[in-house]
Order: C-alpha cells, then structure tokens, then sequence
DNA sequence: TAGCATAATGCAAACGTTTACATAAACAGA
DNA sequence: TCTGTTTATGTAAACGTTTGCATTATGCTA
C-alpha cells in the first residue's frame, strides 16, 4: 500500500498524469470522473478510479471553468458581517451550498452601492454560477446582474427594484402584525417605534404591517412614535434614537426595535440612563440573533429561523439553476420562499 | 459617448474581442492590461486603454488561473462564524485583503478537522493564493499544506504544531499575566477560571500567564478553581462550567473566562441562578468582541483590536508572497505579528 | 461471410490567459 | 549601403478541462 507519491510535492496530479497512470486517455478519465452519462467498462472504471486515489487528484476547478464558463463558486454578499444575524445566515447558507458541492464566496458590501458593484464585478470576472444578495442595496451593476443571466436571490430584504428574482427570509409584514397583536393583547396604549431607513422592503413591512393591525384595532392608543435615521450602523442609530426618546416627557409602555442592532444601541442608552430593562421599558425587535438568548435575555424579538435560511436559498437556487429558462416573473415570483418567523417573550 | 455596447450581453469581452477593436493583438492587449514591463507606444497604450473601456473588459480569471497557476484568491477558514469576534476579525481581513486586489474566499471549519481538511483540499484545486487560518486544529491535510509551498498565517491561535508559519495575533500570556495583574490590585483571594480545551495555544497561555503571575506573587490567595471541558460549543461549556461552580460552597471573588462565550453561556446560567453581574459576582473574559460594549456592560474583558487584525495579516501576507524562498524557520517566526491587547473594565 | 448496429474509448479542438520567442521597423555607426 | 542595435508588436504554445466526433472492437443479423 505504500505507493511512493506524495513526492512529486508541488505539481499537482492532472488529467493526463491520471490517465498515463491508468493506461487510459484523459477523456476517459474525465468521464468516470464526471460521471458521464455513457458506458464505461467496470474494470477502465476500477483502474482510474484506483489511480486517481493513488495520485490524490482532484480536478483543477481553473480549467473547468475556463471549459465550461462557470464554476461551483456560488456569492454571497452580505451587507454587515459584524451582524450576528447576518453572520449566522452566512453560517447556514455556507452549510447548504457545501452539502451541495458548492463552494461559497462570501462578502461584506457594508451595505454601500460602491462596493456591492466591485465584488458584482469581480464575481463576473470569477465566473460564479449565481450570487446571493443578503440585504441588497440598489446599484448601476446590480441593474446589469439582472439581465445578464447570472442567477440571483434576495435573502432577507426583496430585490430593491420590484424584479423577477425570488426572496427568501420571513413575511415581514405578518411579523409586524404579530408585535402588534402582542402588544394589543398586553394592553399597552404607548408605543414608541426605532427604525433605520425605511426605503428597503424589510424594515418599511414590518413598521406597516404592525401601525396597519394597531389602526385595524383601534382603542384608546396613543399615536405611535417613531425615531431613528437612515444610515448603516444601527447600533448608533438606536443609541441615538432611544436618547430622543427618553428626551420627552412620556416613557412609553414599550419600545419596538426594527432590528436587534437597533435594540442593542438602544439598550445601551437606557441602561446608561438609570432605566432597567424590561423591568421599567419593554423592548422588542426583530431578528433575533443567535446571541441573544445568552446575553440579551431583556430582549423579546421576532425570530428569524437563520438555520433554515441556507437550504431555503439551495432549493430555490437548484430550481433556479435546472430550469434557467423559466424567465418569467410569474414564475420566479412563485419561487419565493417565505420561511416561519416566531415571536419569542423574554424577561 | 453613446456606444452600442451592453447589446453583447451574456458574451463578455475577451482579450481577443477587445484587440480587435483596438487594432492590436492580444498579447499588446494583455501587456497593457497587466501593466507588463515592456515599452508601449503611448497611442496604442491609449487605444487599448478606450477599447477596454468601451466593451467593459475584466480578464477572466479562469483564464489567468489556468496560466499562471494560482489566482488572486485568498482563503480564510474559520472556525466560527458564529463567534462574532471571528466574525469581526473576518470582515477586517476582507477589508485589507480587498484592499489589496485580493477576494477572500470565507470557509467555516466549526473547528473540525475533516471539515477544515475538505476545505483545504477545494483551495487547492481553486489555486488560492494563500490560506489564513483563523483557529486552526490539527488535521491531516494542514500537515501536507505545510509542504506544499502555498503560503499560511495563523490568526488568534498558533499553528498547533509547531511550524514555521507566522502568528498574527495579541500576546496571550501576557493577556493573562493583565488579569492576574488586575486581580492581585483589587485584593481578590478566590478566583476561578472557566475554559474550553486547553490544548491548544490560545487558551493554555492566557491561563498560564494568568496564574503564573498570581504565582509569582504569592500571598494569601485560595487555589484558583478551573472549571470547562473541551468542546466546540464555548457557549454551553460557559453554562455548564458556571453551573458546577455554583454547586460549589464559595462563590469566588471573580471568574475568567478564558473566551467571550463562555462568559456568555456562564452569565446566562448565573443570571438565570438570580446572581447579578457584576454585582454578586465580577466576570472578566478574553476577546472582546464589538458587541460587548452594547450588551454586555457587565463584562469586564481583554480586547482583541480585531479591526487591525486585517492589516497585520497584509503585511506578514505580502511579505511571504514576496520572499518565498525564506522559508527557514527562523525568518519565518520573525514575522509573527503581535498586536497590542488591552484590559477593558467595565461595570 | 459480409454487413451492420452497438459498446467502449481515443483524438483533438476549444475555453481565455500569459509569455518566450520571432519579426518588423526604424535608426545609428561604419 | 550594409550591418547591428533598439523598439514595438505579433505569433504561437501552454495551462487543464470537457465534449463532439472518429475510431476500433465486439456481437448480431442475414
């Protein structure tokens, strides 16, 4: 068993090395490599197998690609990697495409237009077979990504632009909704909202479904306020907002957060400012990053079920890449994967 | 300005389409693309330059790879994405590695050795220019990468075979000795420790500068009690580790966790065990991740400056891409990169 | 036995680059 | 005018795959 390799050290086994080996021809080689779909001898099938354990070849993904035009390379451009939430998405997605012999790139556009339209650039030049957008912000490359064939997919936050490219995450509305009911049912008459830029479709549904089901209800309620900016870093954005809020006079019954980050700035304010929480203000978000059940057990927040997200992109993704003709936005539409959000009380 | 390109969709421009609108060859093209060391005549740089323009060239890097033999990718396996410190200390590399002209390709090894092994054998068959490794274990193939010439950091945990690979990361002993430092001035006399495996360089110097100093400066001190176990999931081994402590008659003055989570998961069991932090109970932890200062207040702790990380390995980076025959050992643990940590107290 | 389908494999082109080498043009020195 | 040198550019091979087509061997039908 003590085959002499492994001292051929920095070249790399090939095709035609494999093949020498077998006594066979490189197409041959490829073929029981591939699997093609054509009759194959059991004993050509056994003699390159065995060589190719005993070269430890793999085949070089740079001459396939430059074969076949594509790669197993799939994006993923993440808008903030320093969001738990977003992380543990990429975490899952990462799981998926592996299970799937995929290999995944993964990117941080810091939620800028600039930068989503370099790495869009690059992943052309890189030849990847699709790429994830996980918080997607409008740009000149992504108009071009639309038609030039590449499959996308929207996770979290929809297609900014109302396109035929299917979004996977939770139905942020109902999720709003939900908050809302939950609210109702406590009674509570004061509610303050925190939110960041309300233009992408994730933060601008949650906010209407839950104003949309307050109204519906009616009540004694005061009018809902709400604070916050548009910008990219929602720590700040909720420190700053939770310190205008607690600036007037009313401390409302509770304080809804558009997303965890917005929460955890938010916290920091009240907490510097003497209040307790949830014991003097109730705060809820969305989201629900995996951390916090450990440290942010104030917090009660609408569960985004990011383990699920990875093999939800993967079957739209497969669907997508088997039937690349099926172009129509009926039918990528009908692709949308809306996975189960959980509202989660704690404190 | 109006040139009819963008009709040509899903054809990318080749050097070949774009020396034939240019006028010239493909090897002129290529020459002035990569900036070649030969002298062009500044018109054809020009038309070659507008030709480019024009039909929106980018090399394909299938192409460069197969060529060249490598490409301009840059691997990072991580052994949590989960953990936002490595989330954060991933992104910061993302952003020197862009920085650069290098895409980082994001692996997560859930710091297991057959899943890091699969990942190191994809890079090889993608050609990656180099593997950062941030947390590695000991695996199979990492023995046969060493050999293999292609270039390896090690981030926030050394090689866990003494190798000639260069550390990047902040000095862990002297991390401890801090703590110890810290301790001994507040006169505390019981103190316990929390912590995972300890086989590995990270945690066993931070725990060995730690009670090395305490050591060295004698008193009247209890022994330090050491609660944890080896495991992937830091969190849970916190939550365990706390629980035993707790079960124990004295509670001690303070606990070190010799990472964030396990401060996590043991915050959460003594909160959950009606015990106030820091009140009741001082916690002080090892990494600091970004989110502590927002939510975790009452964690005390030794910062990691995870946003220089990305910029040391840069440097170690290129310094190997450049001098690859030095690869005597000595040269290369010259370049460890020590980055300066510092003790966060908080609450 | 000739003719022909079928099964198994080989041959060679193509994908887009980079680069060693060849060539052409221009010019200087004699 | 011829030779030699410099400068700018072109030619063609190579990188490792996949795959349409050609080829050979085998078995079957008439």
């Amino acid at each position: 068993m003590k085959t002499s390799r492994s001292y051929g050290k920095h070249s790399h086994a090939t095709l035609a090395s494999v093949a020498k080996r077998a006594g066979v021809s490189i197409a041959t080689v490829s073929r029981v490599v591939n699997g093609a779909p054509v009759k194959i001898a059991a004993q050509t099938v056994l003699a390159v197998r065995k060589a190719v354990a005993d070269l430890d070849y793999r085949p070089q993904s740079a001459g396939r690609a430059l074969r076949k035009g594509t790669t197993q390379i799939i994006a993923v451009l993440a808008a903030n990697l320093g969001n738990p939430t977003m992380a543990a998405i990429a975490s899952s997605i990462e799981h998926a495409l592996r299970q799937n012999g995929y290999v995944m790139l993964l990117c941080d556009t810091h939620e800028q237009a600039d930068i989503q339209d370099e790495y869009l650039r690059e992943m052309e030049a890189l030849r990847v077979r699709a790429v994830i957008m996980v918080v997607a912000v409008p740009s000149p490359k992504l108009d071009e990504f639309r038609q030039a064939g590449i499959p996308l997919v929207f996770v979290n936050r929809r297609d900014p632009v109302r396109s035929p490219f299917p979004y996977v995450g939770i139905d942020n509305a109902a999720a709003g909704r939900d908050v809302a009911d939950y609210c109702l049912a406590k009674g509570w008459r004061d509610i303050a909202v925190i939110h960041a830029s309300l233009v992408y479709s994730a933060g601008r549904e949650r906010l209407q479904g839950f104003l949309e089901r307050l109204q519906q209800a009616g009540g004694d309620m005061r009018p809902v306020r709400q604070f916050g900016s548009a910008g990219l870093d929602h720590l700040r954005i909720g420190e700053q907002a939770m310190q205008e809020l607690l600036a007037q006079q009313m401390r409302p019954d509770a304080v809804i957060c558009l997303s965890d980050l917005l929460a955890y700035g938010a916290y920091k304010q009240a907490s510097g400012a003497g209040l307790a929480i949830p014991r003097d203000l109730t705060m809820i978000s969305f989201d629900d990053g995996p951390l916090n059940q450990w440290i942010a057990q104030w917090l009660s927040a609408v569960r985004i079920p990011y383990e699920l997200i990875g093999n939800a992109v993967i079957s739209v993704l497969t669907a997508m890449l088997e039937n690349p003709q099926d172009k129509t936005p009926r039918a990528q539409a009908a692709m949308d994967k809306i996975i189960p959000h959980q509202l989660i009380i704690r404190g």
